[in-house]
DNA sequence: TGTACATCAGTGAACGCGCGTTCACTGATGTAC
DNA sequence: TGTACATCAGTGAACGCGCGTTCACTGATGTAC
């Protein structure tokens, strides 16, 4: 017996938290095992002792995301499980559609930082992508579904509305009209929320 | 003097349709300059008689599309200048979060298919894909501002929410899913555009 | 308590392959006369 | 009209580098006695 499994995953937690934050600022492909490694403060060679593979990291960075750096963003967001839904929906977009969020690349949901590597990603990963955007359709399902006629619709919709607001937003060289779709975005699906 | 000028421009066009394809299909770096020049019934070397370089090459292919494959996109699509904004907007709308654009993965708009690719490339690149975007925003405009009290806010949520869609539906690996919030995007949208 | 030993997380060099880019060369085209 | 020539689009081999992955080795840790 060398070491005790808590050392090991907690190194193992470690190359996850570097890669989640190289990949949501360089993308999967811009990011080598060296630069993960070394965020780690490890050498290269160790990490097929975590990891089959660099496409295994992914999924686990992305997984990674709920229930870490997620729930932190969360919690700076407002975003609380004891309000009522209504409340957290709003706290929710708000967040999401925030310029703070724009601005923070290490921190931003990956959905956000990588939505065409993840579609050609292998399942797994897919999955673990997927599973982001069930976490955020659901709790815009029970924020808006109080006094609505198709929640699902509209849940669905708004986060097609956040995610599809933030990718342009980033994607956008000028920078005033990013600023412009996202503040667009914003207002709209709060006017969702509200009203109707 | 050797060939005429018309020769090496035919040539460019077909090299740029074959990226363009290419690049919807695998995403930027996925694609190689052997794949690209195969497509174009080239071979290797000849690229850089046309290009300085492959982000070059990048622009180029998102620059055509309006124009180009956009074109046709729009013909089949049924949105026609000819016709009034309101109709054009919701032929737009209808065509772009169809189910037969999903399964397009030739004819895409770059948007959908290419968004973190644009988002890291350089500002050449990510201008091209901002011409595509304000051209969708300003047909939204024109065909939500008759009897709309914030036409600039609805055209960029439209744009936000069907991009958005599209590119979620793209990632999810459950089919069923990414149909639903295809479809809900689609009934979103249409709201949108018919009433208040 | 101290010592020998076994385990395996971590190291760093090396492998092998792919790809963007370069370059000397070829040959089809159009011009000059 | 026919022939020699100049141009340059296109060819295909080679270069150089980077990166995912492998592997023999090291050394810190925990166990056995």
């Amino acid at each position: 017996m060398s070491y005790n499994t808590e050392h090991k995953q907690r190194t193992r937690a470690k190359i996850i938290e570097s890669a989640r934050i190289l990949f949501n600022r360089h993308g999967f492909q811009g990011v080598t095992i060296d630069m993960v490694m070394a965020g780690a403060e490890l050498t290269r060679g160790g990490f097929y002792n975590h990891f089959n593979s660099k496409q295994e990291l992914h999924g686990a960075a992305v997984s990674s995301f709920l229930s870490g750096r997620g729930a932190i963003w969360r919690a700076d967001a407002g975003v609380d499980r004891a309000d009522p839904p209504a409340r957290m929906a709003r706290q929710m977009i708000q967040g999401y559609l925030s310029s703070e969020h724009l601005d923070d690349l290490d921190g931003q949901c990956p959905m956000i930082a990588l939505p065409s590597d993840a579609a050609r990603s292998d399942v797994e990963v897919r999955s673990a992508y997927q599973k982001l955007l069930v976490a955020m359709v659901s709790l815009f399902e029970d924020g808006v579904g109080e006094n609505e006629a198709e929640p699902r619709q509209k849940a669905l919709s708004l986060a097609a509305l956040c995610v599809g607001g933030m990718v342009l937003a980033r994607t956008l060289p000028d920078s005033t009209l990013a600023e412009e779709i996202r503040e667009a975005a914003y207002l709209t699906a709060s006017e969702m929320v509200v009203t109707q």
